[in-house]
DNA sequence: CAGCATCCGGAAAGATACTG
DNA sequence: CAGTATCTTTCCGGATGCTG
């Protein structure tokens, strides 16, 4: 795949992205953060309950999760669903727009799920 | 993993993202961090030097700079190019990796660049 | 017991000053 | 110009507590 030097552009939103008081900056670091990505792609396979998303999101704290979870709901990504029972029920959903957008950020985790053998396998030194 | 409704799968790559001890954690937080997206998304518009990246990612520091690009040529995807004039001259592009990445990363960020301004503008109360 | 909120210690991010 | 060293601040994880 031989694309010159400057293949990629012609997107135009680098001038939204870049500067640093810009609202993408936001957005992007509440999407990029660790446990945002992978919340996303959790809740895009399917709902989640609360202890659910913490089994499946292998690693993440209660406290990242609850965290994670109300800023994307708070980006209207989530959707919080709470049902006043004993024991408590509260299910989480990806909303339009998260599905919007984990449209774009599932092709890009299946690249990098599908290269990070050989990314992190021809590490020449110890890094991260 | 079992996974009843997939709505936007077909990917598959789920099983190798969510586990904790898989080389796709590892990658993914490279790139997804703070000023790793930023960073190639920079580099995917053109060759940059330290300087001119350094204005151009707005905000960053020059430790954040330099540890995020160590990082990104570690993992194959940014190429350092240095000259050993006086003043020195080191120039950053990216790798054909790089570029395979930021293929799929330049959707993704021109969608977040797209719909930022609704999604901070609706803000329903503080939060981040 | 499920689903959170809070407090604390360590780790990482971030800004600044300095060096070749 | 291109970084490193140092110091400060913010963030993350674990433990604990609370509520129905």
């Amino acid at each position: 795949m031989d694309i010159g030097n400057r293949p990629l552009s012609g997107y135009g939103f680098t001038d939204g992205v870049l500067p640093a008081a810009c609202p993408s900056r936001i957005v992007l670091n509440h999407v990029t953060s660790t446990w945002g990505v992978l919340v996303l792609v959790a809740l895009s396979q399917s709902d989640h309950r609360w202890g659910e998303l913490r089994r499946t999101v292998q690693g993440i704290s209660e406290k990242m999760l609850a965290q994670t979870l109300r800023t994307l709901e708070h980006d209207g990504f989530v959707l919080r669903t709470a049902q006043p029972t004993i024991p408590p029920r509260v299910d989480y959903s990806l909303t339009e727009r998260g599905r919007a957008l984990t449209e774009h950020l599932l092709p890009l985790m299946s690249w990098i799920s599908d290269h990070a053998d050989e990314i992190v396998g021809e590490a020449s030194g110890p890094a991260d």
